[in-house]
DNA sequence: ATAAACTATATAGTTAACTCTAAGGCAAGC
DNA sequence: GCTTGCCTTAGAGTTAACTATATAGTTTAT
């Protein structure tokens, strides 16, 4: 498939697919040229670039993709070091998830405040000085 | 408070601090100047810049908190509008962590796959193909 | 009292990850 | 054949969020 098909089929433009390549994550089983020298892609390119914009959109850099993707290509890691980067990776992730939801707990206290300002102001009073009380909760900004 | 306490207070640099008040998301109840005109942070200043650094992290710009947080001062939005914008943050930040839990489910996989590799090559060969015949799994790179 | 450490401003540089432009070649429809 | 649109490259431009530099004034420690 050319590129403007694989750009519909992964969610991203031409331009960041031609980006990805010249970064190095894209190698031969995911392209190759035409006679007239148009880029062909192949199946597999479609599921990289979807696992490349999957961890990308929870913090990996291409930097960091780049490596790990590389060991398939190369066999340049051992099989311990990969597991050590996923493992170290679980981690991070999961420190993450708890990141989210104490976040999701300030938006929900926020939220709830904002609906008793709405319907009974003296309780959104009391939810303030309640929060301002516990040491654990995110102040208000 | 002077810059470089608050900086440790925070675990920002002196020169994140200043930008960020250049970029409007401290105001005078946060800094102040002495006569010396070096700046004086309330106690306030470090609760503001944990909010903008915790929300940052879960991936708000800060153009987005900055926004949110005029509101505070300015009362430029009404409540109503503040109630759906935090409506619609829970509901993105929800999003957010569906899609984590994908990843940890590739990660675990990855690992799964990975210790196989170094105890029992037949078994990853096994849960090689079980995985490419899941659909809704993410597919091994 | 002098050096080290901290503060200020204005401005320039950096990094990641795109995003676009220019200039040209190839292809498909009328 | 001509136009429209997709493809190519090299390289320039953009954006967000810092990060650093140069220059100068202030405070603190010895």
């Amino acid at each position: 498939m050319k590129i403007q098909e694989l750009a519909e089929k992964t969610g991203l433009t031409v331009y960041t697919i031609r980006y990805y390549e010249k970064e190095g994550l894209l190698d031969r089983r995911h392209v190759g040229r035409e006679k007239n020298n148009y880029r062909n892609y192949s199946d597999e390119a479609v599921e990289r670039l979807k696992f490349v914009k999957k961890f990308q959109s929870v913090g990996c850099s291409l930097t960091e993709i780049k490596e790990i993707l590389q060991d398939h290509d190369t066999n340049a890691l051992t099989n311990q070091q990969v597991i050590d980067w996923i493992g170290h990776k679980i981690k991070e992730i999961e420190r993450k998830k708890d990141e989210y939801d104490q976040i999701l707990d300030t938006l929900n206290w926020m939220l709830e405040y904002r609906l008793a300002l709405q319907n009974d102001p003296q309780k959104a009073d009391s939810l303030l000085k309640a929060r301002h009380s516990d040491r654990n909760a995110s102040s208000c900004p």
